[in-house]
DNA sequence: TTGGAATGTCAACAAGACTGACGTAAAATG
DNA sequence: CATTTTACGTCAGTCTTGTTGACATTCCAA
């Protein structure tokens, strides 16, 4: 019995378990990202365009040293894809009151609305994930995601959370 | 208690739970996917050098419409990443016996070496992480993730798993 | 007043994906 | 045996998204 009760408690530990997770994400990110990818298509937009819409979203008035942060990528590769947003007038820029070098980025209406039609591609997915699994599954579904994080995007998720 | 009960088992279908999925799969799998780039880069190669040299490893003699179907890339795509890894030697082409249409790929001794570089560090991370968030979460995390592949990625999923 | 921070922009480049077209060899099929 | 299909490779061109490097502007703060 304590043999068994050891033995359970290493094989999730195995080569082999390690490698089902490291597959796991491969194929799952996979699923993650088509639903949206099929409507950016349509739009002619890519996942870097979803990326700062959902973020844009989920942070109302994030400056850009804030978003480039978030999305760990350079501010000219950013500024690409925000000058189209904003040119197709997706997303709004306000100079901040208090520092005037900062923009504050905003979605309009018709930002908000493909964020919208994009989110609810992706929940749908998640939504009928996390129902096949279980509450119990879908804690440790987040729990083993946390941990896998860098340390300070660790941090990040965790800020989101409380915004 | 009725009512708590069944409060709890909505609550992990809540917007806010969905939202947590889905930005945890982003920010995850950067972790994911940061250890292996940092040692690709000193070798000028990418992640889809990676993917090649893992699926090979783990499906060795593979042909290449094989291996098409589980990277889910273009032939012209892949072929650009096999030969450079041809002619680096990380990898060996056998012409098919029995079909001679085919080329069955294998890892040379410098690909395998590669590879378990690799593979030791995204494991270590992944080990990492299931042994902070333990048996129960991982059994849970893997549960989520197979339920978000696409249907036929979950059928090649489980088929590398019983290989 | 001046240094440095926040931001934007231009240019050049690379990886990695795509489509389309074409070629070759070999197997399968009528 | 002739034809079609399959497996694979390759050339050419395009797109997205990332990168560096250089430079300009604005403006807060010491």
């Amino acid at each position: 019995m304590q043999n068994d009760r050891s033995r359970e408690n290493l094989l999730f530990l195995t080569d082999e378990e390690l490698r089902q997770g490291i597959e796991g994400m491969f194929f799952a990110y996979r699923g993650f990202t088509a639903d949206p990818d099929r409507i950016l298509e349509k739009y002619n937009y890519g996942r870097a365009h979803h990326r700062a819409l959902h973020f844009i979203n989920r942070v109302p008035g994030t400056n850009v040293n804030n978003l480039l942060s978030i999305l760990g990528v350079t501010k000219q590769s950013l500024n690409r894809v925000l000058r189209t947003l904003i040119e197709h007038e997706l997303v709004s820029l306000k100079i901040g009151t208090k520092d005037r070098r900062e923009r504050h980025l905003y979605l309009t209406e018709s930002g908000k609305s493909l964020e919208k039609q994009l989110s609810t591609a992706q929940s749908h997915r998640m939504r009928e994930a996390y129902r096949q699994a279980g509450p119990d599954a879908v804690a440790g579904f987040k729990l083993v995601l946390e941990a896998m994080m860098d340390p300070k995007l660790q941090v990040t998720y965790k800020k989101l959370r409380v915004s």
